[in-house]
DNA sequence: ACACCCTCCTGATGGC
DNA sequence: TGCCATCAGGAGGGTG
């Protein structure tokens, strides 16, 4: 499930493999991969042909890569936004390679060196055009992709606002999980390191966010801030296989995580089994012991 | 305006 | 062995 961490380590490679690199062709097998290009496919293809990848660039979960019209020296116009969803994969691979079961795009490259594949089984991934914008989060930077521009900035980059995240969370009637999950108060958090901040700053994830104290909110950021940072140096996390990076290997933080997916097994700092709660449609893990749930507690 | 729920999708897994 | 239910979940759109 690529979360911050890993959507960087694609873009880290991805920077590698097709900055500077122009596409001679792009190929859409399934119209799904593109259905937020409302164009249509066919106006995907056309338009993204010619044009010259440079460098990527990364906001929270969303990754695009901006497109030059007259060579890598050109100033971008548009950009190719790709958001990963659940099982999502760009793949840098030798042309002749056969192709994935669920290759959904594929480019070609000027230079016919290696293609740029889309490979996404679930389906909640997609690729898309779209025009750059100022980035008000950062008047003075360079320019977002409309469609992610109410996005809130994710709490590895400069632009993040912790008066303005803390002061979010005293206005919100809702628990700690969901308020770390809604991408428009901090991105790049998904269910995952949502768990793993969570644990490390003890709290609940039923906890009320109105209710948290300046010093708790602290917390929880400064833990989401160090275990996506401690996971970018491993490589990501490839709980079930499905990230993997550009040249189709997983990370390694799997094995580094506290909470998720450890249902009944002793937690790390008092040994209590961790506990799986439904919530949301989707899995909880936590400590009963240090995590305990709030008398008052918000779903 | 806000909080919250539903839906999209495929493959692995488990129960009977 | 087959068949069905369950689970995994990001995010947009709909509801109350």
């Amino acid at each position: 499930m690529p979360e911050l961490p890993e959507v960087e380590v694609v873009r880290r490679g991805l920077d590698r493999w097709t900055t500077g690199r122009t596409v001679a062709a792009a190929e859409v097998l399934h119209p799904r991969a593109v259905r937020r290009h409302l164009e249509g496919p066919a106006d995907f293809t056309a338009r993204v042909a010619g044009r010259t990848f440079l460098a990527p660039r990364r906001r929270g979960k969303y990754l695009w890569l901006p497109l030059s019209d007259a060579g890598p020296d050109a100033p971008p116009d548009t950009a190719m936004i790709a958001h990963l969803g659940m099982s999502g994969q760009l793949l840098v691979n030798e042309s002749g390679r056969e192709p994935e079961k669920h290759l959904r795009v594929r480019f070609t490259f000027a230079d016919g060196g290696r293609d740029l594949r889309f490979v996404d089984q679930r389906t909640f991934g997609h690729l898309m055009l779209a025009d750059l914008v100022p980035d008000a989060l950062a008047p003075d930077a360079a320019p977002v992709p409309a469609p992610i521009a109410h996005i809130a900035a994710d709490p590895l980059e400069a632009a993040f606002d912790e008066e303005r995240f803390f002061r979010a969370l005293r206005r919100k009637r809702t628990g700690i999980k969901r308020a770390l999950l809604d991408q428009s108060l901090i991105s790049g958090v998904g269910n995952i390191y949502a768990d793993e901040a969570l644990w490390r700053a003890r709290l609940h994830w039923a906890r009320p966010t109105e209710t948290m104290t300046r010093a708790e909110a602290e917390r929880v950021l400064t833990a989401a801030r160090e275990v996506m940072a401690a996971a970018l140096k491993a490589g990501g996390t490839s709980f079930d296989s499905l990230y993997v990076n550009v040249d189709g290997e997983g990370g390694y933080f799997e094995r580094s995580l506290d909470a998720y997916g450890r249902r009944d097994e002793p937690c790390r700092r008092c040994g209590t089994p961790i506990r799986r709660d439904v919530f949301m449609n989707r899995s909880s893990f936590s400590c009963p012991t240090c995590q305990p749930r709030p008398r008052r507690a918000r779903a």
